[in-house]
RNA sequence: GCGGGUAUAGCUCAGAUGGUAGAGCACCAGAUUGUGGCUCUGGUUGUCGCGGGUUCGAUCCCCGUUGCUCGCCCCA
């Protein structure tokens, strides 16, 4: 038989609801910071990605699905929705219109990795960017807006944590104090470290290695190394979030793998997850369309893991009941009654009721059987009685009550339900 | 790319020192041929992941392989 695809997921209509509860809130909130939904293409050219990520990067290097297309063009299924937003900004000239965009997005994104828990090859992400601003008011927007949705979902136990890497210039005065430190230690670092202190030496601060990790506490703190600029760029974020009551911990040694990222970053973290602990995360990155060839634009944004999510507020219990229930089921006694049954089905669906009819030509008890299953509300019963004498059996399938109508007044009574 | 665990009915799982398999749930039907839920009765479903080896005989032992899963790396 075939199967799936290693590292995807068939959402059957049990889960579909749980994403429909999901959506529905992201839509909510984003609206309310003003935020508008963009769509953009699910492929794009390899470029656009390994200009913006990096070509040093995991997800560039191994992790994106790419392949060239019948034009010889290489062409890549997109890995994460920065760079594609930064390069439809560009193409439509938006910021000409209008100075500061707000968007928000809902999505399958693919990137080729062992799929372990709350990690898959197609994933969904629900993220949002403040393009136009580079004062702390947009990254507190942000993180605000991130904050909001998980108090509506309910998600409660998770931890904020935060840091800056400064503008290019600390960021580069901190890199090389760093590489120094750590050629020092080279020795004691793991092997994996030792690779990435030539490829990518922040991200050897994010090393989960116990020996790694000793080494660290000694490095030098990033946050000492920050310009006025961006210290004050850091610490008037860190005010409005004080303000506003949001919890945070500085983390200096937060750095996220994305080349892109300046000044604030910034990660929220569950328990509930296993090793990939991470729900959400997100940060500023004003450098990110002068790489892509366009104008120096300040931005920054936020990309929720909708997997990871699920996960928590399943382990949690934070779905609220989701059942569906339908309106009404027709039975019939006799299936040479169908047509009738069918023409008044379609009727009441005019009305703008959920009705269902079998399919199966049952007996009256499987019907009922079925009607009970799918939580109908009202049952219609048509037999030879009601054919005689033009009126409908309906019983109420909750306490089990049964009157006799006729249709005209069956559509009143309904209309007056809803 | 690397490491651990695991694979038996649609689902969750039992099983025997090797003699070709069960339970619960689900599903279907029935319990006064015009009435569901609770209850009761009956019923359907498996190449015991796949390939090879040992054996009179393998779902069980051995080897290989694949899927799933958890973890490393990285990320959401």
């Amino acid at each position: 038989m075939i199967q799936n695809v290693k590292g995807t997921k068939d959402l059957l209509p049990e889960a579909i609801a749980k994403w429909q509860y999901i959506q529905s809130t992201l839509q909510k909130i984003s609206e309310q910071y003003n935020y508008e939904e963009i769509r953009t293409p699910i492929f794009e050219k390899t470029e656009l990605f390994s200009r913006s990520i990096g070509e040093v990067t995991d997800i560039v290097n191994k992790e994106m699905y790419s392949f060239l297309d019948k034009g010889e063009e290489s062409i890549s299924l997109r890995p994460e929705l920065t760079a594609s937003i930064a390069r439809a900004v560009m193409q439509h000239s938006l910021l000409r219109q209008n100075p500061i965009l707000r968007f928000w997005y809902f999505g399958p994104f693919f990137r080729y990795e062992q799929p372990q828990k709350g990690r898959q090859r197609q994933f969904h992400q629900y993220g949002a960017e403040c393009i136009g601003s580079r004062y702390p008011e947009s990254d507190a927007e942000i993180i605000a807006l991130a904050v909001n949705i998980f108090n509506s979902l309910g998600i409660k136990d998770f931890k904020l944590a935060i840091n800056s890497l400064g503008n290019t210039e600390s960021r580069a005065n901190y890199r090389e104090t760093l590489i120094e430190f750590l050629k020092e230690n080279e020795n004691k670092l793991s092997k994996e470290s030792q690779i990435r202190l030539q490829t990518n030496p922040l991200r050897v601060l994010d090393s989960k290695a116990e020996a790694d990790i000793e080494i660290l506490n000694q490095a030098p703190n990033i946050l000492n190394f920050l310009d006025t600029e961006s210290r004050n760029h850091f610490e008037e974020l860190l005010a409005i979030l004080d303000y506003q009551g949001i919890k945070y911990e500085i983390s200096s040694k937060l750095v996220r793998g994305l080349d892109y990222y300046s000044h604030t970053v910034f990660e929220f973290q569950s328990h509930a997850l296993g090793a990939q602990n991470a729900m959400g995360g997100g940060g500023r990155y004003d450098k990110l369309f002068l790489e892509l060839g366009g104008e120096e634009t300040p931005a920054v944004g936020l990309a929720l893991g909708i997997e990871r999510i699920i996960l928590i507020m399943e382990e949690k219990g934070l779905f609220p009941n989701l059942e569906k229930k339908l309106d009404l089921y027709i039975v019939s006694l006799d299936h040479s009654n169908q047509k009738y049954l069918i023409s008044i089905a379609e009727k009441l669906r005019q009305n703008g009721m959920a009705v269902a009819t079998d399919l199966l030509r049952r007996s009256l008890k499987s019907q009922m059987r079925e009607a009970n299953k799918m939580k109908a509300n009202y049952l219609i019963v048509i037999g030879d009685d009601e054919i005689k004498t033009n009126l409908l059996t309906i019983k109420d399938m909750r306490n089990g009550e049964q009157t006799q109508y006729s249709l005209n007044s069956i559509e009143e009574f309904f209309k007056k339900q809803q």
